[in-house]
DNA sequence: AGTAGAAACTTTGTTGACAATAGTTAGCTA
DNA sequence: TAGCTAACTATTGTCAACAAAGTTTCTACT
């Protein structure tokens, strides 16, 4: 399967310090779940692990917790935060709220171009879904990978590293772990159409609108999901 | 002058280790600008004038840097944050949509008694503005102490987190640097009770609305103030 | 004089040792 | 045996020295 897609919303200046290659690497070990939720963090075991010092480690830990992957408490430790379901709630609501302006500021901002590309991006999905339904891959990435050219069109930072940086990871995280595809991917599909098409025709109205009953849909599966495993 | 209602909302857990202390003190003097926008951070200097150890100092330091306070750059050092008007403008758009959420919520969920006394912290604001309209106090940390209880009503962590640890603190610093108060106190106030009496009534729809279009109005009062600046 | 390159200096990144705190176990007393 | 206290252990917090990277200054060559 050609990975550009999956590439192009990973796009990192190479790590370098002996810190960020850390926390990239328990950044994935604790979204695929290699590191259980809940489980608690020991600086120096780690440390050992990943044959550096406590020092880069440390940073390492404390950029998971600014991106809420990790709770710490002084003197005390850090643990992999637990994806409880007011949790995830809280988040999909704030995502509802930030990237409803974002497809709003999209339909403002957007150039022509990136809504052609867009659309074409649309058409690979559409491709995918109806030859290989169970290779899950554009119902996980493909998915995030078109709300983060959203994010990327509102041409707001603030709303982007918080969307890419923080709110993306913790939802990926959900799909690794507990449920698997969270949405029928034709549905989700004539959904990411319409957002498109609002955009297209700068309707900025339109375009938050779709967007927040789009991600307040998906809400709702994820959230039955959850309650079923909550037994 | 009673300081009950500004340290409301500093309700911290009284800072313990060095990192924390280091963390705070820094903090207050890039937002009352004792360390200018766009200054070199230099750790050594720093921990020598607190008398600390350059281990904690860098943590102090890369917290600053998750709240946006401060821009590093790998092996190049970091600086102090310069709040352009592009930046205020990012700030100020994810504001509006984060708070507009939360003054739904906040209709939603706010117990009786909390609206109650919503109500009396306006009525203490109204007669300041009545007293010693001098005195900015009330036009500053007043305002955002209302602002703070919308967003503990909406009990969205996520939400809470992000404005009052980030957001709210770049706004500070705007004021406190760039212009002084950018809000008519009375015309704030008025808005401020309209959000207050949707809050009341259950009428989230509104409740979003007056919110969104009251910080709309709020930046567009600064972005005048920072154009002038610009000159 | 202007510029490339090397040396000296400054600043950040990394380390291992030590200090302080929380958590645990063992022993003592009622 | 229950409950408390005291030693002990595990883990985090802090420090000072060293390594690596970046920046500036000076020199030599054209």
């Amino acid at each position: 399967m050609n990975t550009a897609i999956l590439t192009q919303s990973e796009k990192l200046p190479e790590p370098r310090t002996l810190a960020e290659q850390a926390y990239e690497s328990i950044k994935t070990d604790i979204i695929i779940g290699r590191l259980a939720q809940g489980s608690k963090i020991i600086e120096s075991d780690l440390a050992l692990k990943y044959g550096i010092s406590r020092g880069p480690l440390r940073e390492a830990i404390h950029r998971l917790e600014s991106i809420k992957l990790v709770d710490r408490v002084r003197n005390a430790g850090s643990r992999v935060i637990r994806l409880d379901r007011k949790l995830m709630e809280d988040i999909y609501t704030a995502r509802e709220s930030l990237e409803g302006m974002a497809a709003r500021l999209a339909a403002r901002h957007m150039p022509e171009r990136d809504i052609h590309s867009l659309h074409e991006l649309l058409d690979t999905h559409e491709e995918a879904i109806g030859k290989t339904e169970g290779k899950a891959y554009f119902q996980r990435e493909g998915d995030i990978d078109f709300h983060y050219r959203i994010a990327l069109a509102s041409q707001n930072q603030w709303i982007l590293e918080n969307l890419h940086g923080e709110i993306y990871q913790l939802i990926r995280m959900a799909r690794h772990q507990s449920g698997q595809t969270p949405e029928r991917p034709a549905r989700a599909l004539s959904q990411h159409r319409l957002i498109v098409t609002a955009i297209e025709q700068r309707d900025e109205e339109l375009a938050e609108l779709l967007m927040r009953r789009h991600i307040s849909s998906a809400w709702k599966i994820v959230n039955r999901i959850l309650e079923k495993n909550d037994d």
